[in-house]
DNA sequence: ATAAATGCAAAGGGTTTGCAAAGGC
DNA sequence: GCCTTTGCAAACCCTTTGCATTTAT
């Protein structure tokens, strides 16, 4: 079922690395591949099952190791304390909003805002490497649906 | 031992909340107000045995609860699958820089990426609370003490 | 047929909790 | 003395690992 062109370049990247096609590692990069959220790996582990394709939690993370080494997938840290995994899409980097109501995340790029971190870096000695960006909020909705 | 004004604080902190004043929460304090690093919960309780105050685990953790409770302790997350503590500044918000080699961490205050966060925010439909951004690079000693 | 992936359960690290014993007030 | 805190160990959550079994190639 490649129905979806992530999924198949996976399958491309299981073959050139001599990686046995499973139904599980399939499953897994469908549900994460095709997500348009942040998703946990617990909940990655629901959402297969939900589709009739239940994978094992081991084999979960073991195959978002191996999503994260193909480059497909990002992962993320809202400190929740534990991690959240999206596809990898065109956007190069991106910040995040998290709303502390509902728990929303939206994303958002920002140029200004990356050049402030290499010159702020750069003023203080460091050779920038990456940066982690949340900001934490009320999103329109919760705003709006009165004050709970 | 109060050689301290923020232990001092502390203590009329737990005063004020009829919290006793007991001798564990007061080397915890003492480690954790007067230190200069971002500590995990492990290096207070390292550190309280050091100085002859051994506590055990759980007092650490829920100490530091109080001393979060009372604003004199602010926590950070930098990644590393678990918690740091640092004494509340008077800094109202600043930024963290680590280094991935050393481990370093600098702070820095920026008026301009603060109030940046805000319009981004803004834009969005959210209303900003607060935000955490943490820029990891090469600090300038790591630099030159050759590339390992 | 071979080498790797799977699933389960146990282990692991950081943190929290239950409860008897110790100790402020 | 009452009531809270303490320390220990067990429990907890997320994640990783060991190992016998299943499976892709």
């Amino acid at each position: 079922m490649p129905d979806h062109p992530a999924v198949a370049r996976f399958v491309g990247y299981l073959r050139e690395h001599n990686l046995p096609v499973t139904a599980q590692r399939l499953a897994i990069a469908d549900v994460l591949l095709t997500s348009e959220r942040h998703l946990s790996a617990e909940e990655v582990a629901l959402e297969a099952t939900a589709r009739g394709r239940s994978v094992g939690t081991a084999t979960v993370y073991r195959t978002i190791d191996t999503l994260l080494e193909s480059g497909l997938v990002v992962e993320r840290d809202f400190g929740e304390g534990f991690r959240r995994f999206e596809p990898a899409r065109d956007i190069p980097h991106h910040e995040h909003l998290v709303c502390t109501q509902c728990g929303r995340v939206e994303e958002f790029r920002d140029e200004r805002l990356e050049r402030m971190t290499t010159i702020v870096a750069e003023s203080r000695g460091f050779a920038r490497q990456r940066h982690r960006l949340v900001i934490h909020g009320i999103c329109r909705d919760c705003q709006t649906q009165g004050h709970r």
